[in-house]
DNA sequence: ATAAGATTCAAACAATCGTTTGAGAGGTGA
DNA sequence: TCACCTCTCAAACGATTGTTTGAATCTTAT
């Protein structure tokens, strides 16, 4: 049996190699993990020779950051928008902010173009505690987790601010793993964005308590 | 440098060969995963003999099976006796129900003696979707999953089974991994008793609010 | 004490891993 | 046409993987 059961080839002339090979590896890093995923499991997925990986990415590793840089690059420039329309409102509250960072999630978990593997990957990513991977994300996305850190600590000025960092560290993995499962749940009589919508709604009312719990 | 740093080498010789690798395969499994930490890896922290563990336990695959039945042997079976003295009140609700299901998992989280890597080991499982894993947890206790699915389903008639089925695992996932982070989490001004408890509350909470939704 | 069985040990097995190499194909501008 | 640069390719590198082997050692019962 071949390697790269049931994971689609990518061999489109439209896709560069690059593109084709960050597809592979978000697919098979969503099915077998980081270390289980075989940079020549991703090659023969991409339908490209196994030596392009460490001349496009330089190492695995590095291809593995790039997996994360592609997709949560958007991501958060649209979490920071969220963020500003929120705090634009002079009325808003907590589960405001909280929206405008889970909702941005949200959609890309319901894209098709490999959105829905990759909330996979980053569920793997939580579990792992990869001190690395860790220090990746900190070094280019920390100005979103302050940004919104500063909002939530504005509506909970209570609350110590290292104390506010662990809880929403607990609720990225939360919220994160909830999503990751989306693929697979159908809901009946719910169309996907209606049940993601439900659930968006039962996660904010589950984060929002635990922020507001003294 | 060893590959063993920071895993606590287990050669008492209180210990038997085959626990002592089951306890370094749970600590080394929990911080690297399955396909991350390798036999060496786990005889060098165990101080036994590489072979050892095919003498013991027949292959890799088979040691993953042996660590998670060690430990969800004695969670089923105290989760069981906790489903029995729920349905023993006359009046026990969706909550108790639950408790039953997260209390012995949420305890075991506390236990000093690899317990807590454990529930490091099983969030891991969960992100991995292993279809192995999976079908050895579904021989092995799925009739603990079918006596809370018929409890829940009794409290909740109008839902359909196959829904229930979603639900639960759902929760099993989030539970899960809301665990495996005690043991990094320090609340200020309360016991890890009694974080675990508030933890398990908003749990419950949330859990009984995903079940009775529509 | 002695035979039988259970366990441990160093060593090696084939397979696979991430990475590197050097030749060559393909395109671009002078 | 020529030189230049980007990219692809098959092949091989050393290292590490899970597993197996057969002899050595320890335990146990007769």
């Amino acid at each position: 049996m071949g390697v790269t059961k049931g994971v689609e080839i990518l061999n489109s002339e439209l896709f560069s190699t690059k593109q084709r090979i960050l597809g592979a590896a978000e697919a098979l890093f969503a099915r077998h993990g980081f270390a289980g995923a075989s940079l020549r499991q991703v090659t023969s997925a991409a339908n490209v020779n196994l030596a392009a990986v460490n001349y496009h990415f330089g190492s695995k590793e590095n291809l593995i950051n790039e997996v994360f840089r592609r997709r949560l690059d958007e991501l958060n420039s649209q979490r920071l928008l969220a963020l500003r329309g929120a705090l634009g409102q002079a009325d808003h509250g907590l589960e405001d902010v909280l929206d405008a960072f889970v909702r941005p999630a949200l959609t890309l978990s319901g894209d098709a173009h490999g959105g829905s593997a990759f909330v996979r990957v980053l569920a793997r990513a939580y579990a792992e505690h990869n001190e690395q991977l860790r220090k990746f994300m900190h070094d280019h996305y920390g100005h979103v987790l302050r940004d919104f850190a500063q909002a939530f600590s504005n509506l909970l000025p209570h609350l110590d601010k290292q104390e506010l960092y662990w809880r929403l560290d607990i609720i990225s993995g939360a919220l994160t793993y909830a999503m990751a499962d989306f693929g697979v749940i159908k809901r009946r009589g719910a169309t996907p964005e209606q049940h993601r919508d439900l659930t968006a709604t039962h996660l904010i009312k589950f984060a929002a308590a635990g922020l507001r719990s003294t």
